[in-house]
Parts: structure tokens; C-alpha cells; sequence
DNA sequence: CGTATAGTTGACCTAATTCAAAAGACGTGG
DNA sequence: CCACGTCTTTTGAATTAGGTCAACTATACG
């Protein structure tokens, strides 16, 4: 659900050369409206990407973490504000070097092209995911795209370092929303809640059926087991 | 709300030698998962833009205008589908000749990466909408998208060529609720419903407090932790 | 430990959906 | 131009999912 654009990036890119910069919990990467300076890559943690509200809610439009790009669009400012969830490590390449190498490459310029598009197409799954779910189906949505993208086995415990705040934010909802539906998906047997940042899935084959019944719109991201 | 990066694309490109293709109501342009043939400029009329959903519903992106480009995205398939409303003129050009455009000049690959990015934000913004407005409120924000895209006088006589299906899917509402907010504005002396498809705007400021003031999204100064 | 913060649970309320039916718009053929 | 039938839209009543408010519990941290 989030941007899977790092691969192509990557090969293009000289990342050896860049800064790694640490964070720890709570700390912003940037704001909304700054000046776009650097874009990272995530190399460990997870990074949350949101808009301030005027009813001082936010929208979090995800989650990115390892191998992740953020901090990637056009114009000079940031669209979004990022702050890291946890301990967090990124390595940051100034935007000069990367526009210069767009500017003069067609062929690079493409690929941002392409990893755009693909940020885009996530933002449409997202929408949809908001507009047309339930809670509890939202909820499924959202264990699902993180335990797609931390790649374990069946049986994973997911890690959660954003707070119920966070993914009531992400999901359009509130934190008692966000409790019950962990306590319905509990009661399901699909997850079991460990304290407030570790969960345990249970039955991942349950939670896609929930969170999208026909394959749709949940596309397996990296789940190498898809059933149906 | 909808693509309104024509204007650097029509420089660059040869639309004038382009292809006119008409279309009248509800003829489908393309479909999601379409080999991407044709980029389209919106001549006359309208277009939706849409995902099919599993549940008989779809969630549409947008109603691009005349000016507006449509079918500009990475990839070699269309990701939307799209779909006459109205008597709808579009001028084509072969995507091969975009391709090529983009391939050898650095500077137009850059525009396209603009130009999505743009469509980016417009999603975000469609996003926030959904997720947190109410159902008079996202109505409000429908209306004042069209008639500023339409580029009218201050009492406007709006044209809607598309459904009130076709409303509530884009809102996330149903076709009921749709009416009921569009009788709500009528109430509160904003609009008066002409028909079935004409709505006179009487008072556009008092739909842009209603639809959240233009601006917001505050910056966050300083932490956005909500709670400390 | 004890306090503060985060999360859960329960009771109630509201906005929107659902179901049902009436009213209005539009096209067709007389 | 009117009468008719179909389809769209509106309106009403009942239901429900989620929000709100408030109390309670668990967890982290000093």
C-alpha cells in the first residue's frame, strides 16, 4: 500500500555516498511546506507520513519503513510532514543531486515518473480502503500491508511502533474504533493482541478474505502465500 | 481536485496534429488494465474516472474537464477506467509518441513526474475529504471543485452530466444521502437544485466555510505529538 | 512503587445506510 | 401537446456502524 518504488531507485542512485541520519521516537524528518532539502531511504524503523488537519487531526497516508523511499516528489517543498515511529535510521541524498541526475537523464527522470505513479496507485488503494470498508475490515487492510512488508513467515508477530492514535489516523477512525476492531479480529481468532505494539496474526488467510473477500484490491504485497 | 497539469504538457506536445475521437454519453474511453494506447486532452464534456469495485460499487477519482489530461500514467496499462458523461470530445495522441518524447528529453520525462504529482496531491486532497468530512460538507467540497474548474461568475449555474450514482460513489455516500445533502444546501440557501442535472450556486463563500475554509492543512509548528 | 500515559471497555448518541414508497423527470408514441 | 411508462430522484421511517463521553485497566517510566 505504500511505496514500493525503492528497487528501481536504488540502482540508479549512489546511496553509498549518503548521510545516515538517526532518530529517535516522535522525531520530525520534516514538515509540510518545508523546503525540500534531501530524500531518504528508509534503512531501519518505520517513518509515518501524514497532513496536519484544521480539527487538529491528522491524515496518515502510511507507514513507509526499510527500503522504503520518502521525501520523493515534484516541486520544492515537502507535500508531507514525515516523524519516525521509533528508533529509526535513514540515509539522506540532497534533492540537488538527484535533480541534477534528472535534469540530464531522461531515462532517470522516467523512473521518478514511475515510482510517483506507483505512490499514486497506493494512495487509490488507500482511498478505496477508507471509502468502502468497515472498521474491522480497515483494520485487516492495515495488519495485512505491514505484515506483506516486514516478510515473515505464517505466523508472524507484528511489530507496531505508531500508537492507537496513529493508525486511527491512518484509517479514518478513532482509537475506540481501533480497539474494538483488534478486539473483534481477537475474538475472530485471526490476530492476538500482545501489549500495545506487538501482534500476533493468527490466521493470515482469515484477514485477507476479511479485508477484501474478492482478490480486488488487496494485491499481496510480497506475501509469497496467496491462496485463492 | 483533478489534474490540472495540463498546461505544461500542452507546450511541449503536438496535440494539434492529435486525432479527435467524440463520445457520447456513457460510452466507455478505456478500461483498468487496457493496454495503455492513447493519452487523451479533454476537448468538451466530461470524463470519470473510476475503479470498478468487488462489490458492484466503484470508487471514482474525478471528473476531468475540458483542458484536462487524462490516461497519464506509468505503466503500460491504464490503472482507471474512464467514461463518457455527456457528449464528450477528446483529442488523442499515441502514447508511443509520448514515449519516445520522454525517453530522449530529460526535461519533458520531468514534466510527466510534475505532472503526476500533481494528480498525487489531488488524490490526497480527495482522501482527506472523504475520510473527514461529513456527508453536506463533502458535497460542498463536489461543487466547489466543478464550478471553480469551470470558471464562472459568482451566481453559477452548474452543469452535472454525471448520476447521482455517480456523485455518491465518488463522495463514499449513497445515492439517498446525496439528495439529502444536496436538499440540506437547498435549506441553508446555497444552492438551489434545478433538475436533475443543474444546480444554481447562490452563495459559493458560504460553501467554502461549509466545505472547511480552502485552507486547511495547518503546518505544524513545532511537535505535532497531539497529546504533550 | 506511584504516577502518568496509553489502551480498553461500556453506555449512549448521531450520522449515514437501508428499506420502502412517493414524486418528479424524460422519452415515446399517439 | 398530452398520456403513458420507465427511470431517476426525493422523501420518510427504521436500523446500524461508528463516534462521543466517561470510567476503568494496563503499561511504561521515573
Amino acid at each position: 500500500m505504500k511505496s514500493d518504488s525503492a528497487p528501481q531507485l536504488l540502482s540508479k542512485l549512489n546511496w553509498s555516498s549518503a548521510i545516515i541520519r538517526r532518530y529517535h521516537d516522535r522525531q520530525n524528518i520534516f514538515l509540510e511546506g518545508d523546503k525540500k532539502a534531501w530524500i531518504y531511504r528508509v534503512e531501519a524503523g518505520t517513518v509515518c507520513l501524514y497532513k496536519m488537519l484544521a480539527n487538529g487531526r491528522q491524515q496518515i497516508f502510511g507507514f513507509p519503513i526499510r527500503n522504503e523511499i520518502i521525501g520523493l516528489e515534484a516541486g520544492d517543498e515537502y507535500q508531507l510532514s514525515a516523524l519516525s515511529m521509533g528508533i529509526t535510521r535513514l540515509r539522506c541524498l540532497p534533492v540537488t543531486l538527484l535533480d541534477r541526475e534528472a535534469r540530464t537523464d531522461a531515462d532517470f527522470a522516467l523512473h521518478l515518473y514511475e515510482a510517483i505513479s506507483s505512490e499514486l496507485e497506493a494512495t487509490r488503494e488507500l482511498l478505496i480502503t477508507l471509502g468502502q470498508h468497515g472498521s474491522t475490515e480497515r483494520m485487516a487492510v492495515f495488519l495485512l500491508n505491514l505484515a506483506g512488508r516486514n516478510r515473515g513467515g505464517k505466523t508472524q508477530l507484528l511489530n507496531l511502533p505508531m500508537t492507537r492514535f496513529d493508525i486511527a489516523d491512518f484509517l479514518g477512525m478513532t482509537i475506540e474504533t481501533v480497539s474494538r476492531a483488534l478486539a473483534r479480529l481477537g475474538e475472530m481468532k485471526l490476530i492476538v493482541v500482545r501489549g500495545r505494539s506487538k501482534i500476533q496474526v493468527k490466521d493470515i488467510d482469515g484477514l485477507q478474505q476479511l479485508a477484501g473477500l474478492p482478490e480486488q484490491h488487496i494485491e499481496a504485497v510480497g506475501t509469497p502465500d496467496r491462496t485463492s
